[in-house]
DNA sequence: TGGAACAAATTGTTGAACAATCTGCGATTC
DNA sequence: GAATCGCAGATTGTTCAACAATTTGTTCCA
């Protein structure tokens, strides 16, 4: 029968698998943004047809972790200043939306303060990606809260852009650490039934991060055009 | 140079083409759901080899328009109580959240007046499935207020998931006409600046939706498994 | 009736080929 | 000297034909 540990068949996996494999090196940040994905070479390095890797990319290109461009190829996608606005446009509609409905039950509660908790153990210890991933799960947690698959992917793709995002930051410098107190109040409005406040919290809390990264990401930008200035 | 009216070239657009021309059966609902999509048939129908229709296949795949079974083919998707279920989920939240924070403009809102008269103009003349696109088309608009492009792209997908459900529904009753009147109170509080209100009103529409709905589905099922107790 | 074995049909993947398109480089022209 | 044109070379988009793996339905046997 040959079949996989979840009773799936291996005959139709490896699309999906190279998918993942693209998915893990460029979250990992090996592959970084703007970098050129070649159908032949990469092919020949993964060990598919350049077929089924093409499938593979259509899977990607719909996650928008790669942005196809016709005849010319496809590249790790490169978010900009648009697509920061376009995340927290997102992130402010549905995170505050899924403190004010979502169903707040003691467990998620429990995940939440645990969450919490771990970020506040990573600043003490000063580790910034422990930081970053610890905020992460926690918004994730927040949509979460919603009950719907449709919106947890979407806010998955949105963290997975703005992972892209620092990873095209040659200076990601302490962006999270003033953020864990915020955290800390949101939680604990959650747990007093203070809906309203913490979704008003969270809207302050998304339009902080926001400025202060547009901020950093227009330095970032003018650093480069000053580079390549000189450079050419 | 052979370049389309858009500016991009012809020559990378049949697959994309192919998964428009399905989309838009599925859509008018000449393709049913449930129905399976052979892929020789079907490539050989379309006039395009097996490679580029299972490209199509991917793309319609990830709006979840068409199912895919491993090592089984494709189906067109054939949204059931669990579907409709997280339809309203998403609805609930991003609806709502878009009347509360979105950008009514006084343009908006002329656009919105417009199409609750063409709801009421097509409630008058009797026309069902005009009253169904009106409707679509508020809600559609609503989502618009949020100014995110991957929120409305999510809406659409919802939206076209609805649009399944009623064909695949034998007797599709007056859904709509009386959620017209909600449509009309919805759009005026918006012009009042009563925005929790709105948003409070449109989750008790929704809930009220999702519940008919449902229950609309349920005698659905039980007549098709008695039609089909009496066929066996 | 129930289940094992087998044959046919369908999907998943591959490899090679060709057409269309983009890129970079050199030649031509002003 | 700078801009434009045109032409290889490389890369992408698509097709075709083949084969491996899986599912499905049928037949046969206990």
């Amino acid at each position: 029968m040959n079949t996989l540990a979840d009773g799936t068949a291996e005959h139709a996996h490896t699309t999906a698998w190279i998918a993942s494999v693209l998915r893990s090196r460029i979250a990992a940040g090996e592959l970084t943004p703007g970098s050129k994905l070649s159908e032949e070479p990469l092919s020949a390095a993964l060990g598919v047809s350049r077929n089924t890797l093409r499938q593979a990319f259509s899977t990607l290109a719909g996650e928008s972790i790669v942005t196809r461009i016709p005849n010319r190829g496809v590249f790790v996608a490169s978010p900009g200043v648009e697509e920061v606005r376009e995340i927290y446009r997102v992130r402010r509609m549905i995170e505050p939306a899924a403190v004010l409905w979502g169903d707040v039950t003691p467990k998620v509660l429990d995940d939440l303060e645990a969450i919490v908790q771990q970020a506040q153990h990573a600043r003490a210890s000063g580790s910034v990606p422990d930081m970053a991933d610890a905020n992460q799960s926690l918004h994730r947690a927040v949509v979460a809260l919603t009950g719907s698959t449709s919106l947890q992917e979407l806010m998955d793709r949105v963290l997975a852009e703005m992972r892209l995002v620092f990873h095209s930051m040659a200076s990601a410098p302490d962006f999270h650490s003033h953020y864990v107190d915020r955290n800390v109040t949101l939680v604990k409005q959650l747990r007093a039934g203070e809906r309203e406040e913490a979704a008003a919290g969270l809207r302050a809390y998304l339009d902080l991060a926001e400025a202060e990264l547009l901020a950093h990401l227009g330095e970032e930008q003018d650093r480069q055009s000053e580079l390549r200035q000189r450079a050419g």
